[in-house]
This record gives C-alpha cells, structure tokens and sequence, in this order.
DNA sequence: CTTTTTCTTTAAGATTTTATAAAAATTTAA
DNA sequence: TTAAATTTTTATAAAATCTTAAAGAAAAAG
C-alpha cells in the first residue's frame, strides 16, 4: 500500500483528492499547511507528495525545496491554479516531477500518481530479476533457476541493493551508513566478509557478479 | 548529451520540436513513423522518446508497447492531440510516463523532459563523454568504443579532472592537492607517472590526449 | 651548439588493500 | 537455558596499487 501525502489548503479539495486516493487503493493523508506536513513526514514515511503551490505560510515552493534537500527520491507532483510557465519553471526547477492546473481531474491525478510511482522504482514490484536470478524483496528470497538460495539479513540487504543500481560503485561505509544503525561499531571490513559469502553462495549464478572495485568499494556487473 | 527521439507524423511539428530540443541542449533526432524510429533505435541508444499517439501505421500505443517490452526503463512520453481520458489511461497503463496534450507548449516539454531524465537517473550520473570514450564516475568505470579501460582509482580522478576542464593546465600540485592527503609525503613525480600510464592505456583513443605544458603540468586537449 | 632543466619511461620495491578462513561474540530460536 | 544461526573480528596470505629512482629523451636556455 503506498501512501500519499496531500498538502493543500482548500479543505473541499483536500477531502475530495483524499477519499479519491483512498478508495483507489493508496492511502492518502491530508494536510493543510507545509508545517502539519512536516509533522506528518516525521511521523511516517511516504511515497510521494501531492502539493499545492499557493498556501498560508510557507508556500509550495518553499516546502518542496525543503522536503528535497532532505529526500532525493520521493516523487512530488503540484497540484495549482498557477497556469503561468514561471511557476512550472520554478517547480520544476526545484526537482518536482510533474505539475497539474486546476481544476483537477481525479482520474488523470490517478492515472499520473501511478506513472510517478512506478518511475521511481516505489511501484515497480519489489522484485528484481537478472538473467535466471531473482530476489523478492517482499518474500526476502532469492533464487536461482529456481532454486532458493539462503540468504541472511545482511546478505540480502547488501545484494539487493548492489543489484538495484547494477554497475553503480558502492563504498563499504556507503552500504553500511544504510543497513547498519547510524552508531555502529562495527569495522568496515565485515563487509569484505559478506562479498565472499556472496561470492560463494552465488558462484553458480551466471548472470552478474560482484566485482571489487580496488581502493573503493564493491559493484554488481551485469554480465 | 542526451538522446532524444521524437516519433511525430506531422512534419512541422516534428521539426520545430526537434529543432527546439537541439538549441536547448539535447540531441533530439526525428521520425515521422514507428518503423522510423525502431531503426533509429537499433543505431543508437535514445534516453528518452518523444511520440504521438495517432500515426498511420503503427500507432503510439503499439510503438510504445514494443518499447516498453523491450525496454523497461527508457522514459516515454506522449504528446497527442487527444484528450480523452481513455486515451491517457490506455498510455499509462501501457506505462508510459508523462503526456502532453496537443497544441505542445515548447518550454513545458523542455521542463517535463528534464524532470523525467533527472527522475531515470540518467541526468544525474555523473558522465562525461568525449567522442567515443566515456566516465561514468558513478560506475567507476571508462570506456572506450564500449571496451572497459581499467583504471585505478588514482589513474581516474587524475583523468576525470583534466578531462572536465579540457585544454586547462593543471600543475602536479593542483592534481595532488586534490587527490592526494592533504600532508602526503608523495613526491610530485609521482603525477609524472600517471600521465605516462594513462597515456599508454589510451593510445587508442582519438578524441583526446594529454599533453605536457612543460614547466607547468599537464592538460587535456580534445582533437 | 652546448648545457641545463624538465619530462618520459621502466621496473623493482614499498605500501595499501582485499580475500578468506577460522575463531569469537552476539542474536535468535527452540 | 541451551543450541543454532548469524554477525563480527582477527590474522595472514595474496593481489593490486603506488612510489621511487634512474637512465635516456626532449625541450628550453645560454
């Protein structure tokens, strides 16, 4: 289930777009201001933000420069009565993803929340698929001609997002700064550690491999 | 560079947004029908599509079906005349990303295309291409004519750097500062060395060579 | 034209980084 | 609580990379 988050301050328009969202199967959250967004961003994690630009207080502008400074990723779409090019220039500028006058179709808004979605990777099942190997993230399972191949936690995590970004050079404290608690201990080597048992485990697998990348870290080649 | 291919039966249109795309930056080759454009794309690798929906022929929904099924990732964008929701909802479906409807407002596609090749992540790799040869210092990785050329991580950022300041002079301290430990021991010779080893590593490659600016250091010079 | 300085190239040695196994510590499950 | 599984550390050998030195080549200066 994805959820939404909606900040817009015409409470008629924010209902709407929200039970819209609900009954299309997303899980939608209102807000009417970019402050109560925050809050709200504190409290949960969401999948992409739907903002009005002319608000109260901190305008749209404003609020998405904030929420992408702080997260790279989360697709945000505007949702305004500003039809002028300056504004979509300024929007897009800041990094927004996609931008719909008013007044809103609901239908559309679905229809490009699921593009969106789906660009960004969110949507994309959690499943990922080289040659004959794949990995469920939701399963948290990984075969190979089908064949399970027994991972731990560390090893999947570690795995899946080398095969994520194939190619992409990861260092160890990259990987670790994402999979381990912010104040761990534990020395950088224990990742060298799980690139062998990787290595071993999948040294049937034909369709990639992990490659050191001397002095840096560690990549997955597709082969 | 980036690539874009735009598949639009209306000579006019295909012209002036292809002329558009090319004084705004991008690479933007034209086609006036589907079968056009699967010959373009067995040439070259595009970034990012551009088509209509109605075409005699193949129409836009068959063409971007095919894409998409060969290609999971290359952002498709429809620009139509048609407005209907059925339309939108059969482009999405098929997974299209963004649609424009016609008459196209130049500036606008100019936005939506940058924010579909930022949010592929293709605008945000680091690349660096100089004719026939490529950096991707994401991947870590060079080639040449598509052939790897392994680098060391020293070798890299030497020629990274000169090669994002093509024709300027770097002195040994300059290149050392920057890549070296700030109270590194390493005598400035040592920079010499490299030069010589990424000189022989690409003696192939014709799109540039690192010259000597003697009594200075070095800089890159693409011919 | 000769001298001096700077650069190129090579290869050996020094240093750093990585692979791997095995032991120790920790967590989880029974 | 014990046993099993997982995670982490440690040690050492192996691999890769970096640095230096030295001799010859090239360029600049005198």
């Amino acid at each position: 289930m994805f959820k939404i988050l909606i900040v817009e301050d015409d409470r008629d328009l924010n209902r709407s777009v929200c039970s819209f969202l609900n009954n299309s199967g997303y899980e939608a959250v209102g807000c009417l201001g970019a402050e109560e967004a925050y809050d709200e961003m504190y409290k949960t994690t969401f999948d992409l933000i739907v903002s009005d630009i002319m608000m109260p207080g901190i305008d749209g502008f404003e609020f998405a420069k904030t929420v992408r400074s702080l997260n790279n990723d989360i697709p945000i779409l505007f949702m305004t009565a500003r039809d002028d090019f300056a504004s979509k220039q300024r929007g897009f500028r800041i990094g927004i993803d996609d931008y719909m006058t008013k007044p809103i179709d609901l239908d559309e808004l679905f229809l490009r929340i699921g593009a969106l979605l789906r660009r960004s990777k969110i949507a994309t099942s959690r499943r990922l698929e080289v040659g004959s190997f794949i990995m469920d993230a939701d399963e948290r399972s990984a075969t190979l001609d089908g064949e399970e191949i027994p991972l731990t936690v560390r090893e999947f995590d570690l795995l899946y997002k080398l095969l994520s970004y194939p190619k992409k050079t990861f260092t160890r404290t990259q990987l670790m700064d994402e999979f381990w608690d912010v104040d761990t201990q534990t020395g950088t080597r224990t990742v060298d550690v799980y690139m062998t048992k990787l290595r071993s485990k999948l040294s049937e697998c034909e369709s990639f491999e992990i490659q050191t990348v001397h002095g840096l870290g560690y990549k997955a080649v597709i082969k």
